[in-house]
DNA sequence: ATCTTGTCGATTGTCGACAGTGTTCTATCG
DNA sequence: CGATAGAACACTGTCGACAATCGACAAGAT
């Protein structure tokens, strides 16, 4: 029995060239297009169309949809086609409230599971946040990309790969569908910070409970704070009323 | 195999049925028989067994599967096939925390919306547990149907649409094809009765922060059970299950 | 005897076409 | 002139067929 040692003629590492299916590269354009804007909530999404425009047949496309629609980016009403989907007010709410629910357990986890070279890293991240606020001063509109990477550093530290797939994947597409960001306004972003110092903080003391909290606070903080935005542009009220169930 | 007569014309009063698509009807079929154990994980589902057993084409079919993918009860392959999800012990584990922290709010807002009839009803549901675990004393094996009434109801109160939905129709699927329930062993479901007590009388109060508490005691104490049942199981040793099919 | 390689069968991927349904435009009637 | 009924159109739903790919078996070479 000799043995294997089989790394004969392998020249090259193995690309390992991932069979990507046709639906997988249509419902990866498709996301794309939609979370990037081009897309817009509410549009239809013309079969037709959309297959001549990609260059494809309807069957995939269609697949790519179905698929989509599972994960509740498109919305399908039977014979009348796709649309994009698209949130009411309420909607959004019960969305950032479930982020808080999650999120606040991803921090939680990253607390005890993040090596100290990402707990470094995210320590980086929050003083670029810094050095860039003070430079944009008064303007503050800090870029929804660095704040993505902030939070998603934490979810990531999670180690919890259905958590981190609900969120990076689920969740923050639908908020990013919204241009929606936790700190649009340069009050806002000012106190952002501080409670983004304060999550680090608790991640670095390894304080499960105080990394937790201290990121449920900032997502109901960031929350009140589309709230009011929402209220001052006086759209639909809540409302929902003690009726159903 | 023609369709059922197609009775054309009954003058049916405004069958506002909601369009039923054919894609609607097979996606809800194999859900039913994925969860109902029919469909055992990580059983292969052939195209073209299923559309012949179905009586349907492959086309709907598999958009069908495309949706359970994206909602990640179906895993898929390209060129080899579609599988009924299979998770591994520690991807079971992961969910169990995503739960915990999902169903955790749903608690705090069931805690600051539900009626005082559902209250009332959640009471009831409590007092029937308690009747039934007398009287199956030590063989209690508290049925999961009602353990699932009780978390619904909890659930459903929070009034969250999207909160209602990750956790009734996905998380708990995923769930029920593994046959998990909080409290198998009759040690287990004497404190989960009490874990259940502590959390109706939080909602009672309306003490959002307690219900909240209770129900992550409780979800956290199941997950405890099911890592040292597994742990004594020691090698996967996937039992037999309730003779399932 | 074992490993490689070519071929066969089966299954999945993709496509074009037809049928059913919703929408819209128009023509006719009140 | 407005409303309604009808027809034409466009779109989605479903199907069968063809092409591409994978797994298995068998034959040959080392």
């Amino acid at each position: 029995m000799d043995l294997p040692d089989d790394r004969p003629e392998v020249i090259s590492p193995m690309k390992r060239v991932e069979a990507h299916s046709l639906v997988d590269d249509i419902a990866q354009q498709l996301e794309t297009a939609i979370v990037s804007g081009e897309l817009r909530p509410g549009t239809k999404l013309s079969e037709q169309g959309l297959a001549k425009t990609l260059g494809v047949s309807r069957s995939p496309l269609r697949e790519a949809i179905r698929r989509l629609e599972g994960r509740k980016l498109i919305e399908r009403t039977p014979n009348i086609g796709a649309r994009v989907a698209q949130l009411s007010p309420t909607e959004l709410y019960d969305l950032l409230v479930v982020r808080e629910a999650l999120e606040g357990m991803a921090s939680r986890r990253a607390a005890e599971n993040m090596t100290e070279a990402d707990v470094a890293r995210l320590r980086e991240l929050l003083h670029e946040h810094a050095l860039q606020q003070e430079a944009s001063a008064g303007a503050g509109y800090y870029q929804q990309g660095r704040d993505f990477d902030f939070h998603f550093l934490i979810i990531r530290a999670s180690r919890n790969d259905r958590l981190i797939a609900m969120l990076c994947d689920d969740l923050y597409d639908l908020l990013r569908v919204y241009r929606y960001n936790s700190s649009t306004k340069p009050g806002r972003a000012k106190k952002a910070l501080e409670e983004h110092e304060a999550i680090v903080e608790a991640i670095a003391s390894r304080d499960g409970d105080r990394a937790e909290d201290a990121m449920r606070r900032h997502l109901r903080n960031a929350r009140a704070h589309l709230e009011r935005e929402l209220a001052d542009q006086g759209s639909v009220a809540r409302a929902p009323g003690p009726g159903a169930l």
